[in-house]
DNA sequence: CAGTACTGTGTATGGCATAAGCATTACCGT
DNA sequence: ACGGTAATGCTTATGCCATACACAGTACTG
């Protein structure tokens, strides 16, 4: 291996492995006064309270009072940061309660686990996937996922099918609440009122009124006249919830036996 | 409205418009030697060819022959681009075949549809979702998923629910495919060496020896040993399929009566 | 033919990631 | 005790980027 010469023959960049308690502090130089736990905690300040567009290198490093290459010791790119900063706002899954037994129950736990940390750093969602997960915090929840189909009769590669598409569920509804929200504080508007002017300017493009010739847009007249875009009756909770029961049932349709 | 002057009183900014057909050519000053199509047709040919990272203002000005700035006498901002790139891209949703009836099968008709475009233009998927679709393909295509679930008994909250899990399951299907072959070209490799580099790096992580005190992954080990992630068995047409399949088969429990 | 609205453009500002080189520091082996 | 060495934090510089602003030319309206 000419490239990762550190520690572990991980592959990883550096920071990743330090991440993983892997690399030792080197013994020469001066002691650092800085640490990856600052940078990424200062980051995350950051996102948490600007977004993720705010998070620059040079941002982050007034923020912990040092100059902006200093942060290039401990972390070789930005995206390596972005990397840090979403193991750490995951952090490990929570433990899961006793009573909650079965696959379907466990999966459950585990979406509804994972969908509450995305709302209450609703920035992750703005992070792109780069590559693979191997940060440490991901791969206990990649484990913990796994974990809940046992005792289902599912070989290994329907769990990892069956966890991402569970995963990529969450992180598309969290992703569609986020950006609501976003428009909501970008204007100063309620959800409400969000929607019911989307559902004005759709109205105002396909014309309200039935059109002369003959109708392009019959289903989405229908949907309009039937408010159902402005006024949704769920909850945004029970909106989750009745995707994750959908996709929860034609995971069950999967399974060779019983529950 | 004091904002959107124009024509059409939608709300949305200018350029949208144009590509919606509402707002004539302005009949005072010089005629346009540009042209959004013109454009829109540049950006997408260098995010073809190099990413939408390369999309930038200048970019796309230097392909046209022209001067940065005048893009912004056509687009306002470098998003509002994007947006109109997107519904260049999808284009009209492709006709239904005849055969292809009941909402099941057209709903599979509109995800594979769906998917082909993402498949042809990879670059959509590292363009963030900003605001609900608006732009005139993009409600063609919401038009065509709300239209194949005529004739199940669900009511329009409901349908809206379910096109937007299904066009989320294939959005994020075709995402992680995209992350995939991004790996593979940025270094050179197959993507099944990825698969068995990630591999070796989790084997390397947890460790691949079962640890001296208790452990931690114990699926996570057992899926490493089964070998799935480096040499999974489904092509990835088989895996999206498979999820589809998922996803489907937990909207048929929705249904009141039968199919 | 003057007014006017629109065109393309040049210039300027302020931001960004990151490469390269420098002085300083603390440990290592002697 | 002390030179060598490797790591630290910093300054500076490069080359991007989006976009505000002001200007000169242009084609239509009255």
């Amino acid at each position: 291996m000419p490239d990762g010469r550190g520690d572990g023959g991980t592959g990883l960049p550096p920071s990743l492995e330090v991440a993983w308690g892997l690399r030792e502090r080197p013994a020469k130089g001066p002691r650092p006064g800085l640490s990856l736990g600052r940078i990424v905690a200062a980051a995350i300040g950051v996102a948490a309270a600007e977004g993720i567009g705010a998070v620059s290198m040079g941002r982050v490093a007034k923020e912990l009072g040092v100059s902006t290459m200093s942060l290039y010791r401990y972390v070789s790119a930005r995206d390596e940061l972005y990397v840090l900063m979403e193991d750490s706002a995951f952090g490990p899954p929570p433990p899961t309660p006793d009573d909650v037994t079965g696959w379907r129950a466990r999966l459950e736990w585990w979406a509804r686990a994972q969908r509450a940390v995305f709302h209450r750093n609703l920035w992750l969602l703005r992070i792109p996937i780069s590559s693979p997960p191997a940060s440490p915090h991901a791969l206990q929840w990649m484990e913990r996922g796994l974990a809940a189909l046992n005792g289902t009769g599912l070989d290994d590669g329907r769990r990892i099918s069956v966890i991402m598409l569970v995963g990529g569920y969450v992180r598309n509804e969290a992703t569609l609440m986020a950006d609501l929200t976003a428009a909501v504080t970008a204007r100063g508007e309620t959800p409400a009122e969000v929607m019911r002017r989307y559902e004005r300017t759709v109205g105002a493009l396909i014309g309200t009124d039935p059109a002369p010739g003959p109708d392009r847009y019959p289903a989405l007249r229908r949907l309009l006249a039937s408010g159902a875009l402005g006024e949704p009756d769920d909850s945004p909770d029970a909106e989750f919830e009745f995707g994750l029961r959908c996709v929860l049932d034609g995971v069950e349709a999967l399974l060779p036996r019983n529950g």
